[in-house]
DNA sequence: GTGGTCACG
DNA sequence: ACGTACGTGACCACT
């Protein structure tokens, strides 16, 4: 019979502050949830304990017991958030079927004592989980705590304790006796801190043995006095920081093995909290009969019915122009929904006369389709939905929208009968209220004209694909290869022997304990040895810079020359895949393989992009709007001075310097103007000085002094942060100029560490999420234009703010001024908007 | 699967 | 006293 006892309190508590903040639509906190129950999950499965106990705290209203009530008195009280998650998470337990115990009067650690000593008198084995060093003191050969942070779980053992602190698991008592501890307001001695108490008691074992020898004990006087003085003290908190090991609660360790679980309300709390990683780590199925509140504003949900289609009925549903049809592809069979019925179609040609018929359809996820539909040289005819994209605006936090999911978030019960039609089944339902919420929130047009359209245009990009020069790209690598192996002997060389350069752990102990250098200036599971660090060291010792040098080279061989290679296609070319569904801000990605990432900084790493080419007879033109976020900033807080800049065509780094600096613009020199171009980096950010001062290398004081400078000169940008930020606190999220949204929960944390995160997110997101607008306007409107005017001239990538087209040479002006006017006039702005447009063979040469 | 590192806008 | 700029994705080592 082996026994976990949970520190419920203790546990939901680091769960709490390590989890960032996390929310079910409806606004419930569910961080600290699901922070718990990963920690208690790993404990489970690693320790696979017969009996389990969750305790949690229980203040006693009117009794109060011995040490709790002052201790209790000082403790804060809990924040909000976390104490909405209290009883979720016990009634989760409950489910589950494990014994949630509280005790009144009594607190958790108090249940822990009790059932350690319970175990220990039985002879039985007993793991306490907590996050709570003061639970040390119960260890014994019967005993473990497994000491758990977000990260990871420590496992004390007596041998283990011993180690660490260099005395016995139960004297943890005296060495709190005597140094206090704030937090539980024990007072400990007057003036005795961690360093000598914990010397005291590897030498004299316990309180009381300390004080019977002290008449003769070879102590510095002023330990003395302060010993002498605090004899009371000590003894009082000795008692204090005793857990109590008597609470009255059953010592029958067989009461405590768990009971089946009961599956329906698990369901139903998981379900309602949207805790979906949860479920699938519990294997619970998601719940179908959901608590409707909201159900008066919206009507009930029906389900269409099976029906067998007819290749007449299904050309007549081709043309049909008044109702819409909701479908889905899924392995090369196509299920659509319409009225009142539901049906399948596994021809080939029916599929492609469908898809391609004028009626207006909806459908979750158009892009893949449209990439079928184009190596056919076909398209989707009259898309008017993705209810994927309206899941996506309406939150764009969620980490994976499914069908299921999304049902589950909007009230609709998901049917778990009807197998593979499930999903066409719920398609009209949940679109219908996708549509209705998206135009609620003022959204329509931001859908209508730019998202939905964009799915076409970002399907498209993908299948034409960007050409490649593999051979070019061979032999770079192969030049890599050589200077690597050249730089790892000389590395080898210098160090005294072989290792893996590359494992931050080996490194760690090669530079700093066996050479060793001075640093070990950062750490987190070691020592840090990244670029920073290595940067500071240059100096020390010659192998540092190989050792920068080798990860630059090895960087560039690994993610870019191998990982290139491997994704040419047949056709010579590279097919990324944009998500459109992916980011916070609005922005789109790119994956397998990142093409929005390719180096640019370096010399050496620019180099890739000599490999990036325009196909037989074509060239690349490459166009990136200049500034657009700075100029999103003049044009959002409406600041005279910074829209001058941009309006008399200036250089607005060299502008903002002259201001910050208090000089004319003829005066700034080149470290100025990176200074100041440094900071409108940092306003763009949401900035900190000691940030800024490591950016730029000057003392905090001297970045602080910048920032201030730089909000005085300009005073509008002060204000639009500060307003944006109070709109965010008040409303719970932040809009671009195009009514795009982003919730910001962080701002309504307790943790000042994430509440100011969340104020940086508040005050970026609508200048970075606009920027993504606009462009993506700007892909739309290039894409629709060459399609009609020069369509051999292709939109292949989207670099944030950039896009670049491969077009016939015989194309190249009219493809050019295309994009350059399309990109600037997609938004109008009290400040120029503007584009420049460069041209060449390979993505590097248009890049001058 | 997570953390460290580093590539981009 | 904290811990330090926004947004991404890929690769490697290590558990």
């Amino acid at each position: 019979m082996k026994l976990l006892v949970v520190d419920g309190n203790s546990i939901l508590n680091r769960a709490y502050y390590g989890v960032k903040p996390l929310t079910n639509h409806r606004g419930v906190y569910t961080n600290a949830i699901f922070g718990f129950f990963n920690i208690l999950l790993k404990a489970i499965s690693d320790d696979a304990p017969d009996g389990i106990v969750i305790a949690f705290d229980l203040p006693s209203p009117t009794f109060r017991h011995k040490a709790v009530a002052s201790y209790k008195a000082t403790r804060k009280g809990m924040p909000e958030e976390l104490a909405m998650q209290l009883p979720l998470t016990k009634q989760i337990l409950t489910a589950m079927g494990l014994h949630v115990v509280t005790c009144e009067g009594w607190e958790a650690d108090d249940i822990l004592g009790t059932l350690s000593a319970a175990g220990t008198l039985q002879k039985e084995q007993c793991v306490l989980l907590t996050g709570d060093r003061d639970n040390l003191q119960l260890i014994n050969e019967y005993v473990t705590v497994r000491l758990a942070t977000n990260r990871e779980q420590i496992l004390f053992t007596t041998e283990k304790f011993i180690d660490e602190y260099g005395f016995e698991p139960k004297k943890l008592i005296d060495l709190k006796a005597l140094m206090g501890d704030s937090s539980d307001n024990i007072a400990g001695v007057q003036g005795i801190g961690e360093k000598t108490a914990s010397a005291l008691i590897r030498e004299y074992g316990t309180i009381e043995a300390l004080y019977e020898a002290l008449p003769d004990a070879a102590l510095s006087p002023a330990v003395r006095r302060k010993l002498e003085a605090g004899e009371a003290d000590a003894m009082q908190s000795k008692f204090l920081a005793t857990i109590v090991t008597d609470a009255p609660i059953s010592t029958t360790l067989n009461d405590y093995l768990p009971k089946p679980r009961n599956e329906e309300s698990l369901s139903a709390l998981l379900t309602d909290l949207e805790l979906f990683k949860l479920m699938e780590r519990l294997n619970v199925k998601p719940s179908a009969t959901l608590p409707q509140e909201d159900s008066k504003a919206t009507p009930p949900v029906k389900l269409p019915t099976l029906y067998s289609l007819s290749a007449e009925e299904l050309s007549t549903l081709c043309s049909k122009q008044d109702a819409s049809i909701d479908f889905l592809l899924k392995d090369q069979i196509l299920y659509i929904a319409y009225g009142s019925s539901m049906a399948r179609v596994t021809n080939p040609a029916q599929i492609a006369a469908f898809l391609q018929s004028p009626s207006p359809k909806r459908t979750f996820d158009a892009k893949p389709v449209y990439r079928q539909c184009m190596e056919r040289g076909e398209t989707i005819g009259n898309l008017i939905l993705d209810a994927a994209i309206c899941a996506y605006l309406l939150n764009p936090a969620t980490p994976e929208y499914t069908i299921e999911r999304l049902c589950v978030t909007m009230g609709i019960p998901y049917p778990d009968n009807l197998g593979e039609y499930a999903e066409i089944a719920v398609l009209p339902s949940l679109c219908d209220r996708l549509a209705a919420e998206v135009t609620a929130q003022g959204m329509e047009p931001l859908m209508r004209d730019i998202e939905l359209p964009l799915v076409e245009v970002l399907a498209d990009m993908e299948t034409v694909g960007v050409r490649v020069d593999a051979e070019g790209v061979r032999a770079f690598g192969d030049k890599l290869t050589t200077e690597i192996s050249a730089l790892e002997q000389r590395i080898y060389e210098l160090v005294g022997h072989t290792f893996n350069i590359l494992s931050p752990k080996q490194l760690g102990v090669v530079l700093f304990e066996e050479l060793p250098l001075p640093a070990g200036k950062k750490t987190k599971t070691g020592w840090s040895t990244n670029a920073e660090v290595l940067e500071g060291l240059r100096l020390q010792h010659p192998v540092v810079e190989l050792i920068l040098q080798y990860r630059q080279l090895t960087k560039l061989n690994s993610t870019y020359v191998e990982g290139l290679l491997k994704t040419i296609a047949p056709d010579g070319r590279i097919h990324t895949c944009y998500r459109q569904t992916e980011t916070r801000t609005g922005r789109i990605s790119s994956t397998e393989p990142n093409l929005q990432n390719i180096p640019v900084r370096t010399t050496l790493g620019r180099e890739m992009r000599k490999f990036f080419i325009a196909a037989e007879g074509c060239t690349l033109l490459d166009a990136d709007y200049s500034q657009i976020e700075l100029r999103l900033v003049a044009h959002l807080c409406g600041d005279e001075n910074m829209q001058r800049s941009f309006i008399e065509n200036r250089d607005i780094h060299r502008t903002t310097a002259a201001q910050v600096f208090n000089l004319p613009e003829e005066m700034i020199t080149k470290d100025l103007r990176s200074a100041a171009k440094a900071v409108n980096f940092g306003i763009l950010y949401g900035i900190s000085a000691f940030s800024l001062s490591k950016d730029i290398g000057v003392t905090v004081a001297k970045a602080d002094r910048y920032i201030k400078d730089y909000l005085q000169s300009f005073p509008n940008v002060e204000r639009f942060m500060q307003e944006t930020v109070e709109h965010a606190k008040a409303t719970g999220f932040v809009s671009t100029m195009f009514g795009r949204k982003r919730p910001v929960p962080e701002l309504r944390a307790s943790n000042k560490i994430v509440q100011a995160a969340g104020k940086r997110i508040a005050m970026n997101t609508p200048i970075q999420g606009t920027a993504a607008d606009i462009i993506k306007a700007a892909m739309v409107r290039v894409w629709r234009r060459l399609r009609n005017e020069v369509p051999n001239a292709r939109l292949i990538l989207q670099i944030h703010d950039e896009l670049i087209v491969e077009a016939p040479l015989a194309d190249r002006a009219i493809a050019a001024s295309i994009l350059q006017s399309e990109m600037e006039q997609a938004c109008k702005l009290s400040v120029p908007l503007t584009a420049d447009v460069e041209e060449g063979a390979s993505w590097y040469d248009a890049k001058g």
